[in-house]
DNA sequence: AGCGCCCCTGAATTGTTGTTCAGTTTTTCC
DNA sequence: GGAAAAACTGAACAACAATTCAGGGGCGCT
């Protein structure tokens, strides 16, 4: 043994996986998971294709880790934003918001997590990240119930229809246009928070306060 | 000109031409669009690859046409049901029941259509049936806007949340096991539809009668 | 410098499907 | 029955993308 990795190599190493990593999510902003593809990612890595089979075992695996990366990003800032309300109400609605934001600031992104199909093998980790972000959803709404601001509701199934109903209004093929545009980026949020705090049942009244309440600390944070 | 197409023939033709449709709908109800399949459609139909393209020029012609069937007789399941309320409120209700009926009752097919990727010489077909279904619900909404039934809102938006919250709740990952059994399955469409009509600004009280009112007449129609 | 290990390359391989087409069978009509 | 036309078959072909691997360098140690 007269060789072993020094202090300098493995920083490349770990360097250059990022830099993989980065690529593919690059690649997955610009056109999905579809678009996510060894040779590509490779080359926009600045790496040859049999490389990335060096630091990964299997595209499914790359695909793995890029959806618990954004995942996990994404869960951090949902926390951040509902821990920062004053209620649970406000969580609720900051929580609700900062997908909103989110999703519809990267739409193929968000498609290709969410929904676009890969492989089985990729099936089990984007179902953990489902979980992971309905779950947050699910103890916020529970919060508000238990705090009597909502009523008593099958919480795991409401989670679930305010991710979909934001999805499919923001990211899907029938979303708004022009969501670049900052002004109909807020509206558009803005009114989809609106219907989702009414459904799991905030009087009309009361959530349209939440939501522009909520509103306006959300900053669009990079998930990059 | 010594053959023309007899009568028999020509009825043989369509037979084989709606196998091969019906075929490939029930792989899709299966597995999903990525189950549709040339040769396994084929076989399926009784007959062999190469005929297939003798009645569709491409596969993708093919799953534009079986979406495009899947659309009509669901959008004229809602039609009916809608229709048959005394009211742009039941309408609503009816017409939201109809849709969650039918994607928990073929949740394979309905995520095939709405949202499985295939290819983009299919998206366009599998737009028009997103919305022609959002349109319908849309007008529902509308309608019951102006009878003051609803708050006024931008029901474009609302229609694509109430669809996809039904999507997300009921065909995802994330929706309840046991769908199968009608029980559970009132249950969450109940439930679901519940939440769709509260976010678009139904009442919590009469959203209950109206989901109430709306669950019993609607049978598992066969979409097949 | 020199040895040995490890990392990287990218062309070739593999596997999967949609699509084609030369040959065969079926159908029509005299 | 037989000739012409259409329909059908299924093996061969094509396209595309994941994965492999033999060969070329670089790096760590003495």
């Amino acid at each position: 043994m007269v060789y072993r990795r020094t202090q300098q190599v493995v920083k490349r190493l770990a360097a250059r996986r990022s830099a993989i990593l980065t690529a593919a999510r690059e690649a997955a902003m610009e056109g999905g998971m579809g678009a996510v593809q060894i040779a590509p990612v490779a080359t926009r890595a600045h790496v040859a294709a049999g490389t990335v089979y060096r630091y990964f075992p299997s595209k499914a695996e790359l695909i793995s880790e890029l959806i618990a990366d954004v995942s996990r990003d994404e869960l951090n800032a949902i926390r951040r934003a509902a821990d920062a309300a004053p209620g649970p109400s406000s969580a609720l609605a900051a929580a609700v918001t900062t997908i909103a934001v989110h999703i519809a600031s990267y739409r193929k992104l968000a498609w290709g997590i969410l929904a676009e199909p890969v492989d089985v093998d990729v099936d089990a980790s984007r179902l953990a990240s489902r979980r992971e972000i309905t779950d947050e959803i699910e103890r916020r709404i529970a919060a508000a119930v238990k705090a009597g601001h909502l009523p008593a509701q099958d919480t795991t199934l409401a989670a679930a229809a305010l991710v979909g109903a934001m999805h499919e209004a923001l990211v899907g093929p029938l979303a708004p246009k022009n969501l670049d545009d900052p002004v109909k980026l807020r509206d558009a949020v803005q009114t989809t928070t609106l219907l989702a705090l009414r459904a799991v049942g905030v009087l009309d009244a009361r959530a349209r306060g939440l939501v522009v309440q909520a509103a306006v600390p959300v900053k669009i944070a990079t998930l990059a």
